[in-house]
Formats: structure tokens, sequence, C-alpha cells
DNA sequence: GTTTAAATTGACAAGATGTCAAATTCTGGG
DNA sequence: CCCAGAATTTGACATCTTGTCAATTTAAAC
């Protein structure tokens, strides 16, 4: 999904031994185009099999040729997602150079792609109430981040640049943070302005990692009147 | 829900002309009550009218005599949170004292009340993803909270205790922030332990909001090396 | 061109939903 | 105590969606 929407399905065209594309590969792809053009202007819930295939022109039985059901439909929009997004994302867990300049590029790239693909995030999300295994799919992508930014806070608490709390329940609520508000932004259209929930996740990130100074409960300055 | 778990719909008992309690109203609360016990131990998508029927003893169709439809149901249960949920988080929104100290109350009564009806709150999230109407509602009950947290930023940057961002945005955020951290934490059973998630929701919000120095991108003390 | 495997189809059984008319059970007035 | 009317409950039905299968059509390789 590296490309720019909804069309073309060059990932999943396996090369043919002549220079030809199978009819199945194409098939699969038509199925998959379909599936995103729907998702783009359909909540996941509208979404049956059977429209699915109506928009295609093949039968309703020829999607169970190429994948079990939905959410196994659903998984393979999931894992592209999940490399465009990783990328995106990488320049803060690698972590060379001002922290807080890499958090803010990650965050905005996130941004950039979310705004891109929002309406496929929220149908995952919505696909995940539904359906056990792709639960546990959905669960295992949000884990990784939550992985990826527990090492990070880590890291950076050694160096003394974050002060040194439980790192991974920040970790899981700051990854939350970032899905829902953009999953709310951007989940449907129209989609809202992506320059204030930029600003807002920077603020709360940066804040809640690298903002220095924590004030104490009850101090005095703080109190009203 | 002011009660303690799962059993006893006082709430949705009517007061009878005798001393007596209607039937309907009976039946209506036993519904209700079996919902609850599904839902404890079970994701909201294994719940069919069938099967919440079924442990009620009632026939199938006794449901529809009461609710319009499974979504109908989680309604009457998300408003008996929402109740619950303003309650014990009206500290901060009322403001009058340490705002830290006040908002370090709400969360924590939030956490209290999450860590007690998680698996509801998780039952109402997804049952969002599967009904247009239902989906509204939940939608509704979080815009309730972001505009009284967007209030509340407001009041206080207005009074210099908080810096002058765009209030909404961050509200949204943050509410996103624990509706889902909540929701991951106390949805399904065996619930996480309540303190650490408690401390790192904490941290955020008074981090994001009241945390007064702002690191600059690119300030030199923060680079590596 | 024929053969063999892949791709596609239509028909089916199972499970869930929401509706309805009929049957049963309550309730209050005589 | 009994009965009429209302409230409550039931079983059967039509509809929709899903996933499977055997049969048929189409494409590729020899």
């Amino acid at each position: 999904m590296s490309n720019s929407g909804q069309f073309s399905f060059r990932k999943h065209v396996a090369p043919q031994p002549s220079g030809n594309i199978g009819k199945a590969e194409r098939t699969r792809a038509a199925i998959l185009n379909a599936a995103l053009g729907i998702i783009w202007s359909h909540p996941f819930r509208d979404m049956t099999v059977g429209s699915l295939m109506a928009e295609t022109g093949f039968s309703r039985s020829v999607f169970y040729q190429y994948f079990d059901d939905l959410h196994d439909l659903m998984k393979t929009l999931l894992e592209d997602l999940q490399v465009d997004i990783f990328d995106v994302t990488g320049a803060w867990f690698e972590g060379v150079g001002d922290p807080i300049v890499l958090l803010d590029e990650s965050l905005s790239g996130l941004v950039t792609v979310c705004y891109k693909f929002g309406p496929i995030l929220r149908a995952v999300d919505d696909a995940a109430a539904t359906d056990e295994r792709f639960e546990k799919d959905w669960r295992r992508f949000l884990g990784k981040f939550d992985d990826a930014v527990t090492s990070r806070i880590e890291a950076d608490q050694q160096q003394d640049l974050i002060p040194g709390f439980d790192a991974r329940p920040i970790a899981i609520a700051l990854n939350r943070l970032d899905a829902y508000t953009l999953i709310n932004a951007f989940g449907q259209r129209p989609r809202k302005n992506p320059k204030p929930v930029n600003e807002a996740l920077s603020r709360i990130w940066i804040a809640s990692l690298y903002g220095s100074e924590w004030p104490e409960k009850g101090s005095s300055n703080l109190v009203r009147k």
C-alpha cells in the first residue's frame, strides 16, 4: 500500500513464469481493490461478501477461493499498513540524534500515513471487534508498537533523557492515544485537518516523556485564586 | 450500575401502583442481568439474542418485547455507565482547588470505575462497530467528555495555569487515551493491575496540561552523546 | 489440439434476525 | 369467585448471510 490509495495491488501480484500475469492474481487483486473501494466510503459493517463481490462482477463463491473470510482479507490490508507505518515512524525508534526532533518526525510521519489510510485503520479496528482471530492480529500489531516504544523509552531513561518511571504502561497508553486519536480524526470522511492533530500528539508525547519539570501535587503556585 | 456488579437492576424497575413489581419489569431486568452475565465472560460478538434469552429461560421472541435489538440493550448499559463515570470524575471538571490534585482525583476515580465495569466498556465499544445508531450514541458519550475537558482546559488557560494551546484537539486526544487504555487494561479478564495504569494516565495528563517547562526542539541538552 | 490443472459457478445447509398472529397468563370490577 | 380485557409469552415464518461442494468452464502446457 505504499502506492497512493485505492487501486492497483502490485504487491500482491506474484510474478508469472511467462511475462504474463495469472488470472488468479488478477482476480485476487480485483477483490482487494473492491474492498478498498467499499472501505473508503462505507463502514466495515456494511461490507458483506455479497456486496463486495458484486463490485467485482464475479460470483460470491469466488471470494472463498482467495480468502477464508472477510477478516482474512482485512489481515492482508493490515499487513500492508503495518509496513508503511513502521517505515515512517522508524526515526525515533532507531534514535540517532536529538530525541525530541526524532520523535516529532516520527509522529508527523505517522499522522501523514494515517491521514492517507485512515479509513483502512478504522475498518481494521471495527473488524477486530467481530472476529476472534483477527482481533488477535490487531492486538499483535499494537503490541509490536508497545514493545518498540517501551524499548525506546527505557534506552533514553538509561541516558537520563527521560525520568525513570515504569516505561511499559506509559508506552501502552501513548500508543492507544495515537491509534484512536488518528482513527477518530481520519477514520471517515470528511477527515479532520491533520495539523492540529499532529500538534496535539506531539505536545502530549513530548511533555510526557521529555518534559523535564514535574509539578508536585499541591504545589502552591498552581492553586487557583 | 452504582451497585457492585452483575446483578439486580433496581434502576430499571419502575415502582408499581401496588407494592408489587410488574412481571414485565422483572422480565426486563432478568434480560439485562443475563446480558451482564454474558458480557462479563464473553466478548460482545458472542452474544446473540438466542444465547442471551437461553440464559433467562424465556423464549427468544420475548426479547423483542423489551428491546429493539441488542444495540438498544447496550444503550441502556451505556447510559448507566455514563452516570457512574461523570459522578466520579466531577472533581476536576468543577475545579475548585488545586487543579493537579483534582485532576489526579478524577483520574483515579475513573480508573476505579472502569476497573469495575471494564468488560461493559469494552462491549460498548465493540457494539459500536456493528451498528450505526449505537455508534452515534458512543460518539455522543465520548463527545460529552471532549466538551467538558475542553472547557476545563480553556478555563485554566485563562488563569495561566495551562499554556495557551488549542484546547480541543488535546482534549480529544487525552480522552481517547483514557478510553482505550482503560478498555485495554480492564476490558477483559484477567484485568491488569490498576495502579500502574492510574500512574501512567496521571503522568500523561499532568505533564501535558500542567507540566510547566517545555523543551524546545533541538534543545542541546537533550542531544545524545 | 488434447490433456490436465486452475478458476468459476449455482445450489445447498446452517445459523441469526425481526415479525406476527395465536395462545396463555395476569388483573381488576362485578 | 368469576370473567373480560389487557399484558405477556410463544412458535412459526420469511429473510439474510455465511461457508461448502460437486459440477462446469476456462486457461496453460505439451
